[in-house]
This record gives structure tokens, C-alpha cells and sequence, in this order.
DNA sequence: TTTAATACACGCATAAATACGCATAAAAAA
DNA sequence: TTTTTTATGCGTATTTATGCGTGTATTAAA
């Protein structure tokens, strides 16, 4: 039997057990524990399943929590929201899209500032509802739970009917010639109706998204107003912007 | 049995019972009490737990603020809990409305559970991110800060649009002839459309709110389908009911 | 407070699982 | 073909998981 083969049955072992223990597909493969082992080590390098003592689990399916991804970066991003938040002025109707830079901007927004904002991430919400004046709107739709925002046909259908002056958002990537663009085609719809629902529109970027291109494209780099990033504005980076 | 499987079922038990023995757990899962201590200490390590003289105890992550709310009379709320959660049946169309109690219920469903659950609740909706298996809808409107629940006109209008199976309410207060009441004009209004949008009404209750009267009148008791309470059935406060 | 009963941490022993080096077999490339 | 790479099995040293005994700490009862 190849061993790409003997990989393959291993996996579905484990989609349909949710565990397999080296000791049984030793036998069950006629191979040596030695090998499964080997085999097990290298699924579980490519992130497939959890091997553990004794043989193997199904890999955790959540990506990254939220919590674990929100500290990754987290100096840079919050010098991103400290230049971003100088942006919003008062009475504005912002929409904010959910990432953890967001998540950043919504903790500092100073006290005297009253606006409106608009969202779809419950991690925002939930910090906004500590701010005394802002007045919430949480836009309602089918739960995404890894990035704990609200997805679908209903947000967009909401976003559309929205007018905003400002919008903040993340980026899964951005460069001169492709603009903005994302990983997530759901994620991309909403947020093209997130640009054409505000007046001024305002990326935040941390530098490892810079030049990055994904997927789906949500906008050219002529719609955007304004970009804010962890970069020195003198770096070389820039040359093409 | 892998000793990652043993923790696993470790962690559901303290999820559905909020305590666990290391004498149970030894018997329970064939292993000596020893190897359930080390199992504790490690989970702990992880913050996963929080350890005990005798077993373990879920380990609370809410913010403060909250959890001091929710913290009065947890225990009452949280064994009412128990209760209610027998009565969700695999695959049904949920609501859920903003208490405490309904936060508790949120925490303790069992993983192996399908449903879709409806919630205009912040803390619910981030509760149940972490099943695995449930779809949850978040019910969009202007948030109140207070309550971290959506109220307004999108809310009554969003659930009038469903058709559920059950529907899970706390309540500002209940008794015979008034039937259900809020103190709230636009959350007794939002628990009218509950209720004309579900077959089956389940109202969770503690003591102190059982035959209270409240401004806004919901509902007369003839349309309530259950109440889940923490008081003993032969309690003379029933006799009215 | 003193006392008895549990629960606990620590060290050790054992068995199972694992990693590593090496030899050989199988497959691919020259 | 020969050479090189890859995959596999085996022996051995190491690591991990577990249970047991002993002394200590904690809790509850007297």
C-alpha cells in the first residue's frame, strides 16, 4: 500500500472515530507502530489532526480563537488605533467591520465623543456598550463563530440601506495594483457595501497585510480615502502608493 | 482511554455540572484519583479550570461587571438551568431572550445538541460561539448598553418574520391574574412577538420574581406553556397556579 | 481547640509509547 | 544498469502516563 494511500485511510479513521490509536492501525494496516507514527507526525505537521500520546485526535477545528489572534500584533495594531480614533469627529455615523484592530480603535475612543456606529462584530459591540454616549446599532444575521461576526445576506441587505460618513475597516490584504482584498467571499461582499454606504472610507493595516493580495476583491485603491498603518512613512514601501 | 479524551470529558462535566469530584471522576472514568488530580492541575495550568480542594470548578472569563450581576443569586438561575435545558430537543428553532438565567442555560447546553437558536443578547451570543454545533442568528437593532441586548422597531420586526419551536424568556415578574409583566414598554413588547412567534413558551423564573407585577403587561398565563423555577413543587405558592 | 477523615504532593516503580540510529528494502532518478 | 532517494522495520535509550506508598496539608467534626 503507498503510504499517501495509508495516510488517507488514517484520516478518515479519524473523521469517523474522532480518535484512532497508533496501536490498532498498526495492525489494521500491517505496518509497524514505528511507521503509523511517522505517518501521524507528518499529518499532524500539516496541521490535519492532533497527534498526542498514544495516537491521534481530530485537529481542534477552531482556527485560532478570537482571544489568541486579538494579542498577535496587538503593540501595532494599537498604534493604529491610537493614529485612527484622531479621525473620528463628533456626531459622526460610522460603520466599523469587525477585526481586532477595530476592536482596539473601540476601546480608546475617547469619552466626550459622541457618534453613531454601526456593526456586525460582537467582540465591538460588547466593548462599545462600556463607551457613555455612542449609540450602538448591531447589524443582525447568521453568527460566524471563529471571527464572532455577523455574516450573510442579512448584513448586507442591512449595510445597504445604511449612510455613514466614515467606515473603519481591516483588510486581509492590500496592494497598488489588485487595491483591497480578502480571503472570505462573504467577507468581501459585505464589505463592498460597506464602501459604497459611506462618505469616507478608512483602512487599517498592519504592515504584514501590506502587499499582500487574497482571493475576492472588494475595492481598487482609488476608493479608499485614507490608510492607516504601523509603517514609517518614510519606508521604501510607500514608493508605490 | 487517551488521556486527552479523559480531560475532554472532564471539561464537560464541570461545563454541564459546574462541579466535579476527583473521587466521581476516578470511578466514573476507571482511573485512580491520582491521575484525575494531575488531569485538574493540568487543565488549570491551561485556565481551562479552576482547581479545588476536593475537584474543580469552571473557571469564570466574563468581565467584572457582568459577572456581578450575574453572580446574585447564580445559584438559583443556575439550577433552574439544568432544568430547562432537558427541554431542548435536537434540531429545534430557538429564542432566547436577555437574562442571566438565559446565560446560564447558554453555557450548559450539551455539545452533542443541534439547534438554531434566535438571541438579541450579547453575552448569549458570545456564550454559544463555543458550541460547536449550534447556529446561532443574532437579532440586529439598537443595542442597549445596560442590558447588552438589541431593542427597537428592527427587533419586534425581525421576530415577527420567525417561526420557532421553543422560546426561552426570563421575566420582570409573574402571578395568576396578571399573567407575565415587564417594567420595560419596548422589552414587553419584543416578548409579545416571542411568543406569537414560537409554538412553545418556557418561562425561567426564580422566587423573588414569582408573583411580582410589573407596569407592562406581556402576556396572560394561559398562553406560557412551562415555567422553570427553583422552588419546590410543593412549595404553597403554587396553589394559585 | 483537638481529633479524625480526606485530599494532597512527592518520590518511586512499571509499563507503554516514543524518538533515534542504523540496516535494509523499495522506488525513483541517473 | 547503477546511483540516489525514500520508506520501512528493528533494537535501544528515552519519555510519558499511571498507580502506589508515605508523609503532609486541609477540612470537618467532636
Amino acid at each position: 500500500m503507498l503510504k499517501e494511500e495509508r495516510q488517507h485511510q488514517i484520516l478518515d479513521k479519524i473523521k469517523l472515530n474522532r480518535k484512532v490509536l497508533s496501536s490498532d492501525l498498526s495492525i489494521e494496516l500491517n505496518v509497524s507502530e514505528d511507521t503509523i507514527r511517522r505517518d501521524l507526525n507528518e499529518l499532524s505537521a500539516k496541521g490535519l489532526i492532533k497527534k498526542v500520546h498514544g495516537g491521534a485526535l481530530p485537529k481542534d477545528s477552531k482556527a485560532p480563537s478570537y482571544e489568541e489572534r486579538s494579542s498577535f500584533n496587538l503593540k501595532e495594531k494599537n498604534s493604529i488605533a491610537k493614529k485612527a480614533v484622531k479621525l473620528i469627529k463628533d456626531g459622526q455615523v460610522i460603520i466599523m467591520s469587525g477585526s481586532t484592530t477595530n476592536l482596539q480603535l473601540a476601546k480608546i475612543i475617547p469619552s466626550d465623543i459622541n457618534a453613531t456606529i454601526y456593526t456586525y462584530s460582537l467582540p465591538i459591540a460588547l466593548q462599545l456598550t462600556e463607551h457613555p454616549s455612542i449609540e450602538i446599532i448591531f447589524i443582525g444575521g447568521k453568527l460566524n463563530k471563529a471571527a464572532q461576526v455577523t455574516v450573510g445576506l442579512d448584513v448586507v441587505s442591512s449595510i445597504s440601506e445604511l449612510r455613514a460618513d466614515l467606515c473603519f475597516m481591516g483588510t486581509g490584504g492590500i496592494n497598488v495594483s489588485n487595491g483591497m482584498t480578502e480571503p472570505d467571499w462573504e467577507v468581501s461582499h459585505i464589505k463592498k457595501c460597506m464602501i459604497s454606504a459611506s462618505n469616507s472610507v478608512i483602512v487599517l493595516c498592519t504592515k504584514n497585510k501590506l502587499n499582500e493580495v487574497k482571493r475576492y476583491a472588494v475595492s481598487p485603491i482609488s476608493k479608499i480615502d485614507t490608510i492607516v498603518t504601523d509603517i514609517d512613512p518614510n519606508d521604501s514601501i510607500f514608493n508605490d502608493f
